[in-house]
RNA sequence: UCCUCGGUAGCUCAGUCGGUAGAGCAGGUGGCUGUUAACCACCUUGUCGCUGGUUCGAGUCCGGCCCGGGGAGCCA
């Protein structure tokens, strides 16, 4: 007799004077003269709550609707009809409470209040109930589906790379060692850990990238994209650095870097776009509450081709800004976080993207230009968040592919798999990683890169 | 890992010159109102992060430690 609806499409379209159900969790209770009261019903379907009005007469009002609190689980029916009072355009005239669940006020942490982001990051379980950890919620799953629909609209295959790996990253990122053996009695030789006796008979981690497995695909499929989880094992303490993340990177054959970073500005355009006209609520409310400016810095990254300049352009422009940085600019070390915020907030104030860095401050696969001292590589700077993309051209010829391996200390024999993408059929091709939840923090403007995943991990901190 | 700021009621915070801790919200009671983070009155709530020291007396000053925020570095 009572149709479910979930409140999203309920305030979408509503069938007012329709018999309804709606189920949620009670965000607030508001009495008035006792005679009947108003309730915020949220059922996670979207930012909004739905009114609804319990008078004296149902039969339960004193002993459960008037105690009923914040966080309160309960299925309400009743009628749908235009609101009286302004605030809201209908609400739901009740006929039946049932109380799933109660949240007693005595010790359920949430209020309704703001509460700070530090003192709910304290409660991993239970931040998702609030206003804004929801709208992230939504924001990122969004992102996420808007991600893959940007690829299957341009024929991109969608390729699980592994979690495990067994490549050997010599002088990269620290990793964290996949292991099934006895910690309190491990297997030695020579001193060592005896990896031989582990599960997969050599040391294994928690991939830091899946780019290289990609590459493998590109080189088979033409245009291939991975989308899953990334480690690293850094003692990173900063609102940009998770130890478990997730990374987006596609790779395509046939493709040099101009068409690379053609493809990651049109990616970038795609999702905030989607996230601008399915998001809006959410939007709003983080323009609100979090970021101010968060509307006008969507309209400059989607209002505006990005700036397009080289390292070393990028290097006489830092020369001549005309103040001091506290790490000095000169050609051939890195740019700093100070260098790219100065590019992308002061001088453009528009994403930025610089190419064609030093090869020495770069890695080994990324191709090698005609100057012999530069990579083609790009990175992505964004106002507020700094490098939101890193890609490059990687080197398809063997020759060079194998001196750098070897210039760069590398063994040859931990990358036969790969110096054989080039020994057979090798192609131009190209590709970039973004990190996700750089992507969610510029979307919804949270500061802190840990209230954009659900269950952050970072140094000393993996709750749940 | 370094620099820096902080840790006071369930939450957000104030606490002056060292003199024995209090405001809003939450919770309880009563009132009022088609209410909108409702409102009004009254009431309850403390290991002042831990530890040692200075002092007649420490939330306040000093040392050590723990935890957290921000910034930087690290960062296939």
């Amino acid at each position: 007799m009572f149709e479910f609806m979930r409140i999203a499409p309920l305030l979408q379209a509503p069938p007012i004077g329709k018999a309804l159900e709606v189920k949620g969790w009670v965000r607030t209770r508001r009495d008035a003269k006792g005679d009947f009261s108003f309730l915020e019903i949220n059922d996670g379907s979207c930012l909004a709550n739905l009114q609804v009005v319990a008078d004296s007469t149902l039969f339960n009002y004193e002993g459960e609707i008037k105690r009923l609190t914040t966080g309160c689980a309960v299925r309400v029916a009743g009628d749908l009809v235009a609101s009286p009072a302004k605030g809201q355009a209908v609400e739901l005239r009740c006929r039946e409470l049932t109380v799933y669940g109660w949240a007693p006020a005595e010790t359920y942490p949430l209020q309704k209040k703001h509460h700070s982001f530090e003192f709910l990051r304290s409660m991993t379980h239970l931040r998702p109930r609030t206003n804004s950890l929801a709208a992230v919620a939504r924001v990122r799953s969004a992102l996420s589906l808007a991600l893959h629909r940007f690829f299957a609209e341009r024929g991109f295959c969608y390729v699980h790379t592994p979690i495990i790996t067994t490549n050997d990253c010599e002088g990269a990122g620290e990793q964290f060692t996949v292991t099934a053996l006895d910690m309190n009695k491990l297997p030695s030789r020579d001193g060592l850990v005896d990896f031989s006796r582990d599960f997969f008979g050599r040391q294994a981690s928690l991939t830091v990238s899946g780019q290289l497995e990609a590459e493998v695909y590109a080189l088979a499929l033409g245009n291939v994209y991975t989308f899953g989880p990334t480690f690293r094992a850094e003692n990173s303490n900063t609102s940009r650095h998770l130890a478990e993340f997730w990374m987006v990177e596609p790779e395509m054959a046939f493709c040099d870097l101009t068409d690379d970073i053609n493809l990651a500005e049109e990616f970038l355009k795609y999702l905030l776009a989607s996230v601008r006209s399915e998001c809006g609520a959410e939007l709003d409310l983080f323009c609100k509450f979090i970021d101010p400016a968060l509307h006008d810095r969507l309209a400059m990254v989607l209002d505006q081709d990005f700036a397009r300049i080289t390292y070393t352009e990028a290097v006489e422009r830092l020369r001549k800004a005309g103040r001091t940085f506290d790490f000095p600019v000169q050609w051939g070390a890195d740019l700093q976080s100070e260098h790219e915020r100065y590019l992308a907030e002061e001088v453009f104030k528009r994403p930025v993207v610089v190419t064609d860095y030093p090869r020495v401050i770069k890695p080994f696969y990324m191709r090698i230009n005609d100057d012999n001292r530069t990579v083609a590589a790009m990175d992505i700077l964004v106002p507020g968040i700094g490098e939101i993309i890193g890609g490059s051209q990687r080197e398809e010829r063997y020759d060079v592919l194998l001196a750098r391996i070897t210039e760069n200390g590398l063994r040859q024999a931990d990358y036969e798999w790969y110096l054989d993408l080039r020994r057979y059929g090798s192609a131009p091709h190209a590709g970039f990683g973004m990190g996700f939840e750089r992507l969610v923090q510029f979307a919804t403007g949270m500061a802190n890169i840990r209230e954009v995943i659900p269950f952050p991990r970072t140094p000393g901190a993996a709750a749940l």
